[in-house]
DNA sequence: TCTTACGTTTACGTTAACGTAAAGAGGAAT
DNA sequence: ATTCCTCTTTACGTTAACGTAAACGTAAGA
């Protein structure tokens, strides 16, 4: 099947530990199904882990990956929530926003580092053979 | 002096607490002077705790942010650490560049999020109206 | 002179996000 | 039958990045 993944299927997917996995479900990040003991991750539960990584390395909290993921699931919400949900959607694209601004500035002083390395490098080969 | 800045100067203007300062500079990202025993931070100082802080909220380790504020000051590198420092760079040019479209990737997701918040808001408004 | 505000050091406490180890169950292959 | 592999739960351990509190020094202001 198709949507069906054990939990070593996903950590060797993702590059990361079962444990990692049992902890984000303990966390209830995660809600696979069971056969027997054993869990069993469908498509949903696959998206989920990947948003979750993907707030990890933008350096977002696990609270922070809940809250995210309730933006990607809004079907089941009434009004209230919507409403609410929207505000959190625009406040989490404001903070991206500014983290691709601060990305940006720092790309271009590393451009500008890397020139001076470069430059200076350079200046040291010409030493070396005029010395 | 403009140079010369208090710990809680600096406390106040990026709003933390004077301990995260100390502790920044108890793991050696911070040198500041010293006068009697209070701390005098510069300008140097002021640029690396911005990095540190720049760092943080893109999810970077203390230990990262460490490496970045190398790669603002090159002056003091020999041609071996130049190249490394290079390699340092590239390395983290990449990441950004990843974190960008990563970015990018949320925030697509989510203004599909936010229209179908917004569809569903407005069906549920015509739903009064009607019903 | 006493309080208030700021600074210091030392040191134990806390939280998130797992790591790691122990002890065991279930199924497949030799 | 036993070895191997994957799975489970339970539970203690660890690291980063500070928080918090105690105990103290110093200088300005009422």
């Amino acid at each position: 099947m198709n949507d069906q993944f054990s939990i070593s299927d996903l950590a060797r997917e993702f590059s990361i530990t079962t444990r990692t996995i049992r902890f984000y479900e303990e966390k209830g990040l995660l809600t696979p199904q069971r056969q027997g003991s054993s869990r069993i991750f469908n498509m949903t539960d696959r998206i989920r882990l990947k948003l979750i990584l993907r707030g990890k390395c933008l350096g977002f909290s696990l609270e922070e990956s809940r809250d995210i993921i309730g933006m990607y699931e809004p079907e089941t919400a009434n009004t209230r929530q919507l409403e609410v949900l929207l505000d959190k959607i625009y406040e989490k694209q404001q903070l991206l926003e500014q983290q691709k601004k601060e990305i940006n500035k720092m790309l271009k002083d590393l451009k500008n580092t890397e020139q001076i390395c470069m430059d200076t490098l350079s200046l040291q080969s010409d030493e070396a053979k005029t010395g």
